[in-house]
DNA sequence: CTGTATCCATCCGGATACTG
DNA sequence: CAGTATCCGGATGGATACAG
């Protein structure tokens, strides 16, 4: 852990960072990404089973959102070539070892509104 | 921890969340805010110490997001009343409490990265 | 030094309609 | 069922100038 460390770049998609926090709330802080994962960590689910959970968001959203989680490399998306389609969404290793934060995020809000 | 306690409402400001990360979100999910709080977590800070910290912000985008922490109690505001001014910029006990969570997602957040 | 006020371009997200 | 396409209004954030 010395000052070196510190020094090292913070690349992602062409843009810096100054510090790892941003990166994460670049891949999780968007709009409902928090949620997706959260909701994911607990099953596996279709399209259909998020837009129920998420029923005051358009598909437009949700399907965007669930882009970039998967270009992210958080969702993985498993399409069967049937009809009608079914597509199914789950986390990957990745997804799911950021689960702990979103944890924490969770009680804090919480414990936050108590105060 | 039974099922009851996932039925309490967390409004905030109006506004009713799923869940207690979104809270967390709105709180510090801001553009600059989690770089704020990370930043003087280490020092308290002057104004333009915090300018040159964020130099590729501006002074309008600064102040909001400050006053916007101000406001949710993560941050105090302290007015030097003299001739130039004097603000410093500190975290209150509740500001204080989130570092824990910063900590992990800066890790992450290079972690991410790395793979 | 520490802000505010104003203007303005861009982005983001919602509504709606259409598709394989 | 699981999307895409298009349009559009409001929010967001930057540039610039002004102020106590």
């Amino acid at each position: 852990m010395d000052a070196e460390l510190d020094t090292e770049r913070l690349i992602y998609r062409d843009k810096e960072y100054a510090c790892g926090i941003d990166v994460t709330l670049a891949v999780v802080g968007g709009k409902w990404k928090a949620s997706i994962l959260w909701h994911l960590a607990g099953a596996t689910m279709r399209f259909s089973d998020l837009q129920r959970q998420f029923a005051d968001t358009t598909r437009k959203m949700l399907t965007q959102q669930l882009r970039e989680l998967e270009a992210d490399g958080l969702v993985h998306r498993e399409v069967y070539p049937q009809v009608p389609p079914k597509v199914e969404y789950s986390l990957t290793d990745k997804g799911r070892s950021i689960f702990p934060i979103l944890q924490q995020m969770c009680e804090w809000g919480k414990q936050y509104l108590r105060d």
